[in-house]
DNA sequence: GATGAATGAGGATTCATTCAT
DNA sequence: AATGAATGAATCCTCATTCAT
């Protein structure tokens, strides 16, 4: 029925919202239902446990987060056409306009979970940060052996590349939250990452 | 009286070992209590409340984190006695021993709190990411005025360097927290700091 | 129409069962209702509430009940074919086969229930024990009124086998519950009630 | 302190008297506590949990139904000098004038809960019937031994007494609760069990 | 006739904090 | 200076029951 489904959704963006805003603990039942337009015991019909809301949204935010990271065929398939340039900006990892908003706050809420929430650890370092270094270090070591680029320690420069957008993450989320506007640290982050595609090419710091 | 330091000094170590362990809100006052070796409302002789500990914990925090970022008087003293290597590498920021289990807890107490609360979040954004990239960048600075490095954007350098100390820093922190021996998560940390340093030292991705 | 009765039935089994196995309160309509195939709300469309659920479960558990005490009637029927063994066995009281697991699991529910159900205890008190000391009464008068049997004080011992039956009952199913295998616990019971007979006839203790 | 210990005993106290009036599940923790004068919370300074009081009730209840069952040496103690109509009525198992109305609650509590409950289920079957069982056939073996008492399979007789007295207090208890005097309750009761005593030392159903 | 959805009431339990001693 | 006792508020969750569809 579509109504489940919107009031499930509902839920789902409510107790988003709210986890992002101000914490899962600090976050009650009551409140993420009165924000869903239900009431407290309704939300158990939907998910079994507040526990399971926050599963819920972990583990969506980590499929989207996956598949922002290039697999190595998609690698070998671009690299035919794309310009080097090219294909390390999709390095770069974007979400598509209509996920910002939801992968914004999941960031926020597996960030403050992560250090007591298994799933949230895992996501953090094996997906966003060892998944992102591999995959970069695919593109790297490709192009190095296409000769696009130069040759330097594509292992090190893949996990500097990761850290630097892991972190640029968390630096550019929390100045949005406390009230940058959004374009400032965006523009920020981004140029950062420019600089990083650049050394990626050059094989040296630039300017 | 030094019995009531004393104590004192038991709720802030019991308090910095139970919010690292099981983070700030699961964590009750009785239990800080209990660990400190004095009863629950004792510690409101001490402190204001369970708030006030935390913020005395981010607090001493972000003293001992102040202490090791350089200034520009102390860079300019090393900048006379030291290799570029050796003045570089007091920029990589090492705790004294007798610290590191404190701000090895303390760290991850800031982290999962900071995206809450508006004093770790300063501490994070301000001093450990802002201050130390400009006290980096005027490291690398002085170094190319005085031609002991290639010149090349030392602030987009400095950035990345900060970036990767403080990502670096959570991802060797939550390694360890998930089991993973601390000599191990420290290594992988220190080499990539060692290829920083190098490649501040050359101004190309070293390899 | 069929359809429904079944469905009645159903959930009437379904409750049996699960009451016996986990007492009234603790078990709810939404289990009752799955475990009689249908959904919760449709429970009360064949019985008014949980309460009325339970009422029906006791009402025929006294039901079948009243059919194993034998009536005047009866007795004076059976008296004049039985030799006196054959009749004092008629009042040891056994359900048929096929009824013999509801009985079971009533006997658990009426049991659990009737320090605090009023039917229920009317049901225990009355009928299991006044009622069948009764007619067992009215059966060793008989057999000693034709000097089939020793004169003794026939009101206390059908008293004293009201009350073996009644409490080897409850140990009965207790064992059985707790894991005993059946045949043991019924064996024991068979035990006892044998020499209760025995003793009817005697008049002495057995043995 | 005497004020912890009266609260405890208050709120011990206070369960006992709901539990056997409404049942344990029908009872909350916030109406002990009121009963006990004390708030809801309060209640858990004294006991962990709601089960853990049910526990601590139990427990006593079974301590106190322990010492009231005749141990081998007391027999064997008071065989030398009482005469056997004295010793086998110390097998009846009288309480105390000033536990009798815990004992009473208790009982009832017991009842309840022992179809759901393994402690509860162990104290009925292993302590108050097979104990009790044990026991006065040690009696009668004894008695038997030295020619005070006719010869008969004690066994049996042993298990019949204590199914009555069992059964008894159920039906006593049940009997009261539903209004019945206590005198007249206490007084069938007793009926019953002088003759069990009368039969015991005669072999024969008495009248 | 049946069900998915929803809810008000209430359940056990935890917690930060206060206060009398 | 320290603590045992107590509590109001809030937390997560369950349940019997109703109602729109």
């Amino acid at each position: 029925m579509a109504r489940m489904k919107d009031t499930k959704k509902n839920i789902f963006d409510a107790a988003v919202y709210l986890f992002a805003e101000k914490g899962y603990s600090r976050t009650s039942v009551k409140e993420i239902g009165k924000a869903a337009g239900i009431s407290e015991p309704a939300v158990y019909r939907h998910y079994e446990s507040k526990a399971a809301i926050l599963d819920d949204i972990i583990s969506v935010f980590g499929r989207k987060l996956k598949s922002c990271i290039l697999t190595e065929k998609q690698v070998d398939k671009y690299i035919e056409t794309d310009t080097p340039r090219q294909l390390l900006e999709r390095c770069i990892g974007r979400f598509s306009q209509e996920d910002t908003l939801f992968m914004f706050r999941a960031y926020r809420i597996v960030y403050m979970e992560h250090l007591t929430n298994q799933t949230a650890a895992d996501l953090i370092i094996s997906q966003m940060h060892d998944a992102t270094a591999e995959s970069i270090k695919y593109v790297l070591d490709r192009l190095m052996a296409r000769g696009k680029i130069p040759t330097y320690d594509a292992a090190f420069y893949a996990m500097l590349w990761a850290q630097s957008m892991f972190s640029g993450a968390v630096i550019w989320i929390s100045r949005y939250w406390r009230g940058e506007p959004l374009e400032i640290s965006s523009k920020r982050y981004n140029a950062v990452m420019e600089c990083v595609v650049e050394m990626a090419l050059t094989g040296r710091i630039p300017g």
